[in-house]
DNA sequence: TAGCTGATTGACT
DNA sequence: GTCAATCAGCTAA
């Protein structure tokens, strides 16, 4: 079972947080992938420099929506990044995803990606993830609680310390502590 | 219409 | 450490 709808309808921050250790599932016709969180940043409103919804007006019918469904964009013209949207509708706010610990389907990973079966570079990244869960502008919007693009409760138990930081990759706002991952994990980006 | 910027990656020095 | 690839959407004019 998906994480309920009422699971993103919170603060950014405490999403990106307790999406840690959660699993990413991506059904593609007979192929299943599918990892483990291991990576996120929180992107708050207008508020936050750094976040498209201050200044990316076609997402932001999105950003003000209702949370628990994918914002996926393409930047710097070839990387495609996943997003969960978060907070109730009138609230502003989404989590980018980073990077995955893989758990099922790398050989497909590694297929799309067009490398060894390395699992620790398959998808730590957020251009590398959407490649190797072959995720595109087409699941823009969908629906994380259900339908072929899911995110799964931890597959087991919480046994790992939270660590953050400021985020990386951005121009604005870079001295804000969003960035989230899993302490000691072998999967998160360089 | 032209020019720029960016929540990146991988190849190269 | 530097740098190019490549494009949606913004900005200026």
């Amino acid at each position: 079972m998906p994480l309920p709808r009422r699971f993103y309808l919170r603060p950014a921050r405490a999403v990106a947080r307790d999406l840690l250790g959660c699993v990413l599932v991506a059904r593609r016709g007979p192929t299943l992938t599918a990892g483990r969180i291991v990576e996120t940043e929180a992107y708050l409103g207008p508020e936050d420099a750094a976040s498209h919804a201050a200044f990316r007006p076609g997402s932001r019918a999105l950003f003000y929506g209702a949370g628990g469904y994918a914002y996926v964009y393409l930047n710097y013209g070839m990387h495609h990044c996943l997003n969960a949207i978060a907070g109730r509708a009138g609230r502003p706010g989404c989590v980018l995803i980073r990077a995955l610990e893989p758990v099922a389907g790398l050989g497909a990973m590694a297929r799309r990606r067009g490398v060894a079966q390395d699992a620790r570079r398959l998808a730590s990244g957020p251009g590398n993830l959407t490649r190797a869960l072959a995720i595109t502008a087409r699941d823009n919007r969908a629906d994380l609680t259900a339908g072929r693009l899911t995110i799964e409760p931890p597959d087991r138990p919480r046994d790992f310390r939270i660590a953050s930081g400021p985020r990386v990759g951005i121009t604005r706002s870079v001295d804000l502590r969003l960035r989230y991952w899993i302490a000691g994990s072998r999967f998160v980006s360089r």
